[in-house]
DNA sequence: AGAAAAAACGTACACCGTATGTAATTTCTA
DNA sequence: TAGAAATTACATACGGTGTACGTTTTTTCT
């Protein structure tokens, strides 16, 4: 009746949970996931905090469901190419994926897993199993695997949050610290700033594992 | 002079820093890093919250603190020992370390270095550099090992906490939900509840990235 | 048309980190 | 030793968090 907002009405296009959900990851990836807040992601909505309960049970529903998307986004390793080559392009895909959406690998193993993470799940375990992993290698290479797809990405996000402007921060660092007492730590930072031949850090490892992974299945 | 607590009063073992940080420590393992508020951290010392701040400037010049407290209980690399020994076994200690703080390893990247932490890493370094890496190779090497060992670690202990009580929960997974559509992830599930035969993950992982490293410095 | 269900809103609670102001105690100096 | 200065502790307050609970409006179904 009037012009201010009363309760209850549908002035807006209808809430419903996937909108919700894509303004969460939408929020998330444009201001981090500490900006995600129940009333903040009301208001990007144009609704009130409590309206969104009306369709999600919690926030946790809405992380869990977020991190479900993604994990849908991941490509699961083909069953065609050598199994060395599927899994690294799975894996640079999942490495791709978790950069665009910056919290989902911090949230990886803290959320409850949905359908998408337990179908990619398995991808990966059926395709070692193919490649003619035992059940038990496969245990490893699958934790060896992943653990290094969540565990490198969660840290490269952080350090590379961490320190903005590296080249400035490098430099007020060698400036302040005693730089005769970690000259090696020293090196290892001009190293970073130079960046350019030290990109593909992800891939190094990701190799140094497949290649060891190879032979204790041909052992 | 009245029995109840007046302002100022220097009625308790005096307030200092080091008291502060250890008691955030013995908070944070005890009951979790979120569960230190600087509140309850006051409390736990029988102080009132703002008589912290006389004694450290903010919470994350506490949690800089005690994540370089952690760094100074992890036992550098030997440098008599061959280079892998040397790094398993420094890498098994930080492993430890971070068992035992399980706040410790999320926060080492996020938190600022100290003196402590400088020092560990710059140990690293000068022992692999020591072992006859090339300065590329020592990049791609200390990356490869620090990343290992904190986001290993980071995982395996957001995964543990998450399961409580792995059988049971592992049980209700396996009946509820499709095991015909995840056969090798439910395969997976009972390998975790078995345990026993696949315990050292965090070893397995390391070998074979310090067997990769020794091949690719012998090339 | 009238009842039932769904959706939106408003208020409130118990937490959080910490800025700011004030009072009590201790330390330093004349 | 008196008094000023510095330190330390406490209290209040602000803007943030997730969400329980109750009320009002709108939509849907009979």
């Amino acid at each position: 009746m009037t012009t201010k907002n009363g309760p209850g009405h549908k002035r807006h296009a209808a809430l419903n949970k996937e909108r919700i959900l894509r303004a969460a990851i939408a929020l998330a990836d444009k201001k981090g996931i500490e900006s995600l807040s129940m009333r903040r992601l009301a208001q990007e909505l144009g609704f009130e905090v409590m309206s969104l309960y009306n369709h999600v049970s919690n926030k946790d529903e809405i992380l869990d469901a977020i991190v479900d998307l993604v994990a849908s986004e991941i490509e699961p390793p083909s069953s065609d190419a050598h199994w060395k080559t599927a899994m690294r392009k799975s894996s640079d895909s999942a490495h791709k994926t978790f950069l665009q959406h910056p919290w989902a690998a911090r949230l990886w193993w803290t959320t409850t897993a949905g359908t998408a993470r337990l179908a990619y799940q398995e991808s990966l375990l059926r395709r070692l199993r193919e490649a003619g992993f035992s059940i038990e290698l496969t245990y490893h290479a699958y934790h060896a695997l992943t653990m290094h797809i969540v565990g490198f990405t969660i840290q490269e996000l952080s350090i590379q949050f961490e320190k903005g402007d590296l080249a400035v921060l490098a430099a007020k660092f060698l400036g302040e610290t005693a730089t005769d007492k970690f000259p090696n730590f020293v090196e290892h930072v001009m190293q970073h700033v130079e960046g350019s031949i030290y990109e593909n850090e992800f891939e190094f490892v990701l190799n140094l594992l497949l290649d060891g992974l190879d032979r204790a299945r041909s052992s």
